[in-house]
DNA sequence: ATAACAGTGCACAATAGGTGCATGATCGAT
DNA sequence: ATCGATCATGCACCTATTGTGCACTGTTAT
């Protein structure tokens, strides 16, 4: 993953800062220590000629000509991805390091068949696969720790204040439309039932993430697109506890049909039916310009593959 | 001048190697040992998972790949020349390194005055002036070592087989034309006269460079263009060899304007008038992207205004 | 006031990357 | 064929860039 790169590490090391705003995070990100970005920072500064960065405060902040700077870079590093992808596929070559992320149940479920599968296809290409959460993943993109990255497609709500899906610097593919079922306690009223909708779950004591998280506001994307108001009775984090929460009876909650149940006791997974059917949209996402590059193709191939042979896998799907 | 760029070094010197076409060359001219180039260049294909070079002969050669690579690299250069020469404008700011490249005569009367001021308005900009051939100022624009050369512009000749002019790597602002004056001894018939023309020349002992340099072509083409074919008695490479001969009698020979005479004894400067009055082309040569960069505008401001001034020194310039 | 936090400077350590020389391989000349 | 010249490359060694860990300063929040 590292030092592939054409362009400067330290322009790179420049953009993750740009991103997250502080030397501190920047160096969590990149890999590095504090003191490194620092002085990476300083050295850029002295062998452009060109001041970037300010005080601001306890931190740092960038200037003016900083902030032009990350803007055309992203111009920069698309060219560079484009270049080395065509070269690439002119040359009919490949790569040999290959970072890929995810987040939890894309890691178990797209990321280790690919790596798997790539490992056995290409013997002699490094593949790295890193777990972490959508928002990191794309961080990790612009940091070049990472090629490629699944995540699920931010829905450009009220929260995201930036639209990603036309970032200059990235390109995304959608991979599959995760629906989400609902997890019922096997001794409930609606237990025996094949499909349910969402108006019949309206007034159940709802089991969530954590208010702020991507699928809170799923969740109530979900509820508001029908008109109702969920009560929200508890909150969990894993997907373990939520279904341990459903299977105390503590109420329901929603599941990705991702992620698997492995024989939970006491719960029942159902699809829901009708409006406001709740889904989430995974992408892969790649650095601009990279998407032409035959490994990255092959890679949404197989990705691609995979998604449908889960999607298929349940026959009665009525996505 | 070293790593003010942001593309990998390693890149600029398979660009050079491209150029050159062995390794002995491209170490020369970048500044490295053969061992460092070779290493590189290997360390280049391994992490860009690509063959770039083979084995030809007792020399190596670059494959397609290798030629995609360094085409498509020219417009990656010029994006970042390009950037960087924005970022500075915008941000009011100079860049610190500079290195400045010219032929003999255009680094004494062009080169070195610019230096001069540069040093005087910007007294922590490091400047650095190299004395280069103009086909090695190109080189050496390409290997990073200088920012801008001055350089005669190739004629586009019969010998010149790839048109400079329009190098995708380079952009070229004309300085001056520099005309062209003969020497003669000071006791030839024509020593009295003020202006003389070529036909009046034409059967002259004419002392010119090797056949094959630059001049020798300009010399030639001059004479082909008002239809005569010039005797070539002697071949000097320096000027001061060229004057010597002159002033031993030996023959006549053309001297750039810009050239000076500084007090040689024996023989006389005089303007050629009429038809084929021959001159060379002084243009000002700078990386693609670099031009907008303002050190650069303020370069060839400094160089423009220098150059007018030698030209309107001698108030009987009939050019 | 005090604690927590952000960034930076410094001594030290690791390591990437350089040089110089020797080696092997190829071509052109005798 | 043989010899020398030319090129590239591998290796031992070295240096100097670059990263780490820790201490220190300045700033914000409690």
């Amino acid at each position: 993953m590292h030092n592939r790169c054409m362009i400067d590490p330290r322009l790179i090391t420049l953009r993750v800062f740009a991103r997250c705003g502080t030397v501190g995070a920047t160096a969590e990100l990149t890999g590095f220590s504090p003191s490194a970005v620092s002085a990476q920072l300083r050295e850029l500064q002295r062998v452009l000629g060109m001041q970037l960065l300010t005080k601001d405060g306890r931190g740092v902040r960038l200037t003016a000509t900083g902030r032009f700077l990350v803007a055309g870079s992203d111009a920069l590093i698309a060219q560079w991805e484009s270049l080395r992808a065509a070269a690439l596929e002119a040359g009919d070559q490949v790569q040999s390091n290959f970072g890929l992320g995810g987040f939890s149940t894309a890691a178990a479920q797209l990321l280790a068949p690919l790596a798997a599968t790539l490992r056995s296809t290409r013997p002699l290409l490094k593949v790295q696969v890193l777990e972490a959460e959508p928002a990191r993943c794309f961080d990790l993109l612009v940091a070049e720790r990472i090629d490629l990255a699944v995540v699920v497609a931010m829905q450009s709500d009220v929260h995201s204040d930036a639209h990603v899906e036309d970032d200059p610097r990235f390109e995304q593919t959608v991979l599959l439309d995760d629906p989400l079922d609902v997890i019922i306690p096997s001794d409930h009223p609606l237990a025996s039932r094949e499909t349910v909708t969402l108006d019949e779950l309206a007034s159940e004591p709802w089991i969530t993430e954590a208010a702020g998280s991507t699928y809170h506001s799923l969740f109530t994307a979900a509820f508001t697109a029908v008109g109702a108001t969920p009560r929200i009775a508890h909150e969990a984090v894993e997907w373990e506890t939520l279904i341990a929460f459903v299977g105390a009876g503590l109420g329901v909650g929603l599941l990705p049909r991702l992620a698997p149940l492995h024989g939970a006791e006491n719960v029942v997974r159902m699809r829901i039916t009708g409006r406001g059917k709740p889904s989430r949209r995974i992408v892969a996402a790649v650095r601009r310009g990279s998407i032409a590059s035959p490994l990255i193709q092959e890679s949404l191939g197989i990705l691609q593959v995979r998604a449908d042979r889960i999607l298929t896998a349940r026959p009665d799907d009525d996505r």
